[in-house]
RNA sequence: UGGGAUGUCGCCAAGCGGUAAGGCAACGGGUUUUGAUCCCGUCAUGCGCAGGUUCAAAUCCUGCCAUCCCAGCCA
């Protein structure tokens, strides 16, 4: 296969709405496509909406279309500017670029407001002052039909004049609502004539306080759409119900554009939750600590934890799109993860607990400085300088005083490579009153320097770093938020939050290179896993690194098994 | 029990009447100064079930079954 083919069939998704797109390009009935991502600034992005930037903005890019950032601020008493805010930052670091300003469901309340008058006046809407308690009794049920409310037969001239004195703050909040006129008895209680605008009282985030009557989501968001020239109005499957009100609107008023609305499934995703109630939950309740926790499944949180925007995006392409209900493993996201740092992360070396080793052969005072590699398989990453000295430290996993075949790290009497550095052999146990080992006693073997032994074979590879050239760091090992695959399942979720997802090492020592390190650079210390620095609390004084991703660990296997 | 949708390997997912792609996971094996990476191999006589149409069905038809969504003046 060339180059060319492979990077085709890699860069090619298909999928059904790709597809549609495909047949209305073919047919004719678009020359270009116009998408739109449309969140509600109420809360922060996570991983499932991700999955939507990914869709709407990818396919506009793929198409040499274009997808308008749209925030659907229609109910001001949800809405805050810190969110919409949040909102465009994550979307830019995900690698997206929206096609001009951003647009706001409430740049279009003058025409809203204008449609629902034009509505009105033909005899599609009337205001009805049910409350919203009579107004769920008239609705009927999911097997009986509504009702019809007892305003529904009001006259154009009454509904024009009531529904001005709404907006001009005649009325109070929940007194009365314009509803559209359509039919009590559908089965699809989403046509049982929906509620377009209601009375509320409150400070707009863009609009302030010009209007105290605000349109639904159903009625401005087809509009919205139209307004903007969108070809394809792409949402989540629990819209599919509100697709023939969408269309109800559009060939009701007076507008060209009709969208077509098309449904996907969302992304779920084992091990976490994606609801924005619990996720509030988890920070009220400090589970965590905020929205950008390195736990939290929010974009913020995932950059913090230190997944790269690219691992994000490969890993929403390997999820697919379709209308089936999923839920996704989390090694899927893992594995995307992996591969994206496994080639890009630098190596260091970091030994988490570590175990004193005095090389007893080696001079006092002497110092080596060994270049090492910053990436084994990529030489243009270049190298950093590591230095060996009489004493080092190793981590406390990689010795046992004896230990069977299986066991490939140091052992007493044995010898094992120290990565990038000498071969060396366990000579002797230092261990304190209760029997804790507190220091190893080796020799290293000064002709193992880059070239293997004569006449012996090291066990196996270790990390270490020399005491007097490395620094203290504080490392965060985070493991999964959940024990569970389906948290959102369980009566309490709290419950089954995973009481080991973090694990604080105050004292781990690092290789020196690493006080060069910056917020967000991310690492492999080998050995152990993908770790970066933390965004907000690392410094060259005082290092902080999450670990983002174990490696894979096949002696983990090994060692379970027996 | 109304309406809307969905059922292809443990998890995703192609397939659109011509005899089941691919990824993740798993399991073997090789290379390796990371038990990583990389490489090689194994992994659905089967497509929710039952009938039917056809030379030929995951794909068409009929009937079941299972799961998800909907009764906010939320989005």
């Amino acid at each position: 296969m060339s180059d060319s083919e492979n990077a085709n069939s890699v860069t090619k998704p298909t999928n059904f709405i790709r597809n549609i797109i495909d047949k209305d390009l073919a047919s004719g009935k678009h020359t270009a496509i116009k998408t739109r991502f449309p969140p509600e600034p109420n809360g922060f992005l996570h991983i499932g909406h991700a999955k939507s930037i990914c869709i709407n903005f990818g396919i506009a890019e793929d198409y040499q279309g274009l997808c308008n950032l749209r925030f659907d601020d229609t109910n001001p008493a949800k809405e805050e500017s810190a969110y919409a805010e949040a909102i465009a930052k994550d979307v830019q670091w995900l690698g997206f670029k929206w096609a001009g300003d951003i647009h706001h469901s409430a740049d279009y309340f003058d025409k809203l407001y204008g449609f629902a008058e034009e509505l009105i006046e033909k005899g599609l809407a009337y205001v009805c002052e049910l409350s919203m308690e009579e107004m769920r009794t008239y609705r009927g049920t999911l097997t009986e039909t509504g009702k019809n409310s007892p305003f529904r037969d009001r006259s154009v001239e009454d509904n024009l004049d009531l529904l001005r004195k709404m907006k001009a703050g005649d009325y109070e909040d929940g007194s009365m609502a314009l509803r559209a006129k359509i039919d009590m008895s559908s089965p699809n209680i989403n046509m049982r004539d929906p509620v377009i605008y209601r009375i509320k009282k409150a400070h707009h985030i863009r609009t302030g306080d010009k209007w105290c009557i605000y349109p639904t989501y159903d009625f401005t968001h087809g509009i919205s759409d139209a307004i903007e020239g969108i070809t394809h109005s792409l949402c989540t499957l629990e819209f599919e119900d509100h697709r023939p009100l969408y269309d109800w609107f559009l060939d009701n008023i007076s507008i060209e554009c009709h969208p077509q609305q098309i449904e996907f499934s969302r992304l779920n995703l084992e091990h976490t939750i994606t609801s924005k109630r619990k996720l509030n939950q988890l920070v009220v309740e400090n589970v965590v600590d905020g929205w950008d926790d390195p736990r939290m499944p929010t974009i913020s949180g995932m950059r913090r934890r230190g997944y790269s925007s690219a691992a994000i995006r490969d890993f929403i392409s390997r999820t697919g799109v379709t209308k089936k209900v999923h839920t996704v493993e989390m090694s899927l996201l893992e594995n995307s993860v992996r591969e994206d740092l496994g080639d890009n992360a630098p190596r260091a070396m970091a030994v988490l607990k570590p175990l004193k080793v005095t090389i007893s052969n080696y001079p006092e005072d002497k110092v080596e400085e060994i270049n090492a590699p910053r990436h084994p398989q990529n030489e243009d990453m270049g190298t950093r300088k590591i230095y060996f000295s009489k004493t080092l430290f190793i981590d406390q996993a990689d010795f046992r005083e004896s230990a069977n075949k299986k066991y490939k790290r140091l052992v007493l009497g044995k010898a094992v490579r120290l990565r990038n550095a000498y071969v060396i052999t366990c000579d002797e146990i230092v261990k304190d009153a209760e029997g804790n080992i507190t220091e190893l006693k080796c020799r290293y073997d000064e002709n193992t320097l880059g070239k293997n032994p004569e006449g012996y074979k090291p066990k196996g590879v270790i990390h270490w770093v020399s005491e007097s050239h490395s620094k203290a760091a504080t490392i965060r090992l985070y493991d999964r938020l959940f024990n569970v695959p389906n948290p959102a399942s369980e009566d309490d979720f709290l419950s089954a939050v995973n009481p080991d997802c973090l694990q604080v090492i105050e004292n781990a020592r690092v290789e020196l290179s690493l006080v060069e390190a910056k917020p967000e650079d991310v690492f492999q210390f080998e050995r152990e896993g993908y770790f970066c620095a933390d965004r907000f609390e690392h410094s060259a004084e005082n290092l902080v690194f999450n670990r983002t991703v174990t490696l894979r660990d096949s002696w983990a296997k090994i060692e379970a098994k027996g």
